[in-house]
DNA sequence: ATTTATTTTTAGATTTGTCTAATAATCGTT
DNA sequence: AACGATTATTAGACAAATCTAAAAATAAAT
């Protein structure tokens, strides 16, 4: 029979798995109870809870690891999120700065038909509208080679894939500056003093992009 | 500022809504405690709970009735249901029967623009999957008069236009039988001993429907 | 290698929604 | 109108998820 998880313990899934891909180190307490907007007393008493049900892997005071089990569910979940987010955007015309808070809602959805439906209405989207790869039911996903728009070289271009940031803010920029996912990039020149880089959007025009907005570009090569 | 209800309080709402309708009458402590598989003490605590916040009218020992606010809550959530429903079977080809439970999760989603998009999406549908009538922003709905098939004579004829008991073994049986939200239905006799109705179906196939059957299915005329 | 600072855990409370068992109010019958 | 039956409410407990404040473990710094 399928174990149910409740909302608390899918979010901290999902928070751990998030943090454990972005370091490749355990997770700490704090990190966690920041990320997740609570307290470190807080996480304490959920991670005794989570390693009862062998979804973690967690000593005392030193940090956290995901199971293989937790990866299997954090991944569903994410699965779910990011079909949603591809829905929200594709067929109800949503921006892609304003996806994130409603698929967070609806990630939680518990039908694996559903799930598999919606999969198939969308016709099998591989990656979501910020450019993150979905898992498929097995927890599998493609992943291209990506780097920082701001750590390739003058003259190498490629495809912009992803954002590092999903700020409304910075998301909004992108749009006014003409930037999207899929969208071809080729680096003119990196300006030495501040960071920027100069680049050719899709063969038609140049601009600068500033530091801070390069190392927030996820670009793959070819 | 929006006020924020949890799930429980929705769901108490929506029953309350719902056998209130139903009945005339005030709802009692036991009819809500059967309907939402609880105990009659949790329906006290909560009612509390709701009187508090106005949702709904409440005196000890005399049954609840829903206020004005409160109908409003329940009848968006109501909203939420069935537009759901329609999305899942008219998009995601999911049968009729196997709707409610995956849109009683999703009717809680809270986001008014999603149920905007949504609707405009669905080409603002007037009626649910079982011929239930879906409230509009406001509140309203069109609902035409409706009687049971059982309660029409002989010689007459109408629309199907809903169903009473959602209970997907009867959907399944209806199915089977050809009988379909829409369909034109003729009575052309009523057996007087068992109460069964012979009808014929949309000027095709004439066919015997049990007693029970003709009470739960919901004809308009003409 | 101590001491200080930081991080993490525990102890004890609180809120929400639920339960069982006991009590109280209302209804139905004679 | 009074009795017994039904229905509804309270009292007290419990589990989940959170909090603050205090204690314990680890890390950093002199």
């Amino acid at each position: 029979m399928k174990e149910i998880f409740t909302l608390s313990e899918e979010n901290y899934l999902k928070a751990i798995y998030h943090l454990s891909t972005e370091e490749m180190e355990s997770v700490s307490t704090n990190a966690l109870a920041e990320r997740l907007e609570t307290t470190a007393a807080s996480v304490s008493d959920m991670l005794k809870k989570l390693a009862k049900k062998e979804l973690i892997e967690y000593k005392k005071y030193q940090g956290v690891n995901i199971s293989e089990k937790g990866k299997r569910v954090a991944l569903q979940i994410i699965r779910k999120h990011r079909l949603w987010e591809v829905f929200l955007v594709e067929k109800l015309s949503f921006n892609w700065d304003e996806v994130h808070e409603i698929a967070e809602q609806l990630e939680h959805i518990d039908s694996p038909t559903l799930v598999k439906r919606l999969d198939e209405f969308l016709g099998y989207p591989k990656f979501d509208p910020h450019g993150d790869p979905i898992p498929d039911e097995s927890g599998e996903f493609q992943s291209m080679p990506q780097m920082a728009l701001s750590e390739m070289e003058a003259n190498q271009s490629g495809l912009l894939v992803g954002v590092k940031d999903t700020n409304s803010l910075f998301l909004r920029h992108l749009d006014k500056i003409g930037a999207y996912i899929g969208a071809k990039v080729k680096v003119l020149e990196k300006v030495e003093f501040d960071g920027s880089v100069e680049i050719l959007l899709e063969d038609k025009k140049t601009l600068f992009i500033s530091k801070e907005v390069a190392t927030n570009l996820l670009i793959t090569k070819r």
